[in-house]
DNA sequence: CCATTTAATGCAACTCAGTTGCAAATGAGT
DNA sequence: ACTCATTTGCAACTGAGTTGCATTAAATGG
């Protein structure tokens, strides 16, 4: 496990140096994606600035090691890409995010090219990406 | 048109003034849902500041005259709510957000009933309510 | 295993959207 | 017109996120 985050980290020309190590692990070992706070929280006893911690985000958000959800409350979450996921996520296919209204965590859902676009009533609208937002409660807090 | 505004500012229970009639026929008027920023640019030559913008949006969206957008810059875009909304929308039922990458500007769709929910692979997980950005080429900004 | 180079870290200071407190101004009902 | 609650505008503040820079640490080569 330690082994894989040292060679996710290598795959992507960083060095390999405590708090990325730190960071990334927490991330892969979270089920549900994390904001900068989240994981400043999470890590706390670890010294961890809070410019390294942002700096480190955006350097595996642009590596492409983590994507970011923007939350309707204008923050951003983190979540570990497809390819390192070790959850079986694939985030290269369209995928929706399940926000729980209870316990503020974030899923991502594949959805299944069964599912048609969203058929617009002006052609002239050209759609390139798509996302997609649900609100309710997970598992873990259904009433 | 005049008279419209100052009903709706009247069915809300809120004090007809310079500042709100101004904010709310410029809403009425734009095709896409607009910022704070835009707003203040736009009415640049009325003295508003920034801070009464701020409440005046907060006010109407309290109040259900507008709906906020969360958009993926983590800006909020105001657009006036369903059944104030001279261009035919219903808001209240399901709709997508569909922003152009070009000129920025946000346009509502209805979803029509036909296409089905997203099914979740866990039974667990309950959908309350459910955002559907899209972004791409409006037809303005068509290549 | 040490020296060199290059990148990463941590701190301080800064920016900018958005908020709060408060005094002055204004709208609505009498 | 008078009164009172609401709204407005200003100034000062807050807090997330950024920038600059000196220090430190990771990788590479000898």
């Amino acid at each position: 496990m330690e082994s894989n985050i040292t060679d996710i980290l290598h795959q992507h020309d960083l060095k390999v140096t405590p708090v990325r190590v730190q960071v990334l692990n927490q991330l892969l070992q979270s089920a549900a994606a994390m904001s900068h706070q989240d994981i400043s929280t999470a890590l706390a006893d670890a010294t961890l600035d809070k410019v390294t911690l942002y700096r480190t985000l955006n350097v595996f958000t642009e590596k492409g090691i983590l994507h970011k959800i923007p939350t309707e409350d204008r923050n951003w979450l983190y979540a570990v890409s497809p390819e390192l996921d070790q959850t079986g996520h694939d985030h290269a296919q369209p995928h929706a995010h399940f926000v729980c209204d209870v316990c503020d965590k974030v899923f991502c859902f594949p959805i299944p090219h069964a599912s048609a676009p969203i058929p617009l009533p002006d052609p002239g609208f050209e759609v390139k990406t798509q996302e997609i937002l649900l609100h309710g409660n997970c598992p873990t807090c259904h009433e």
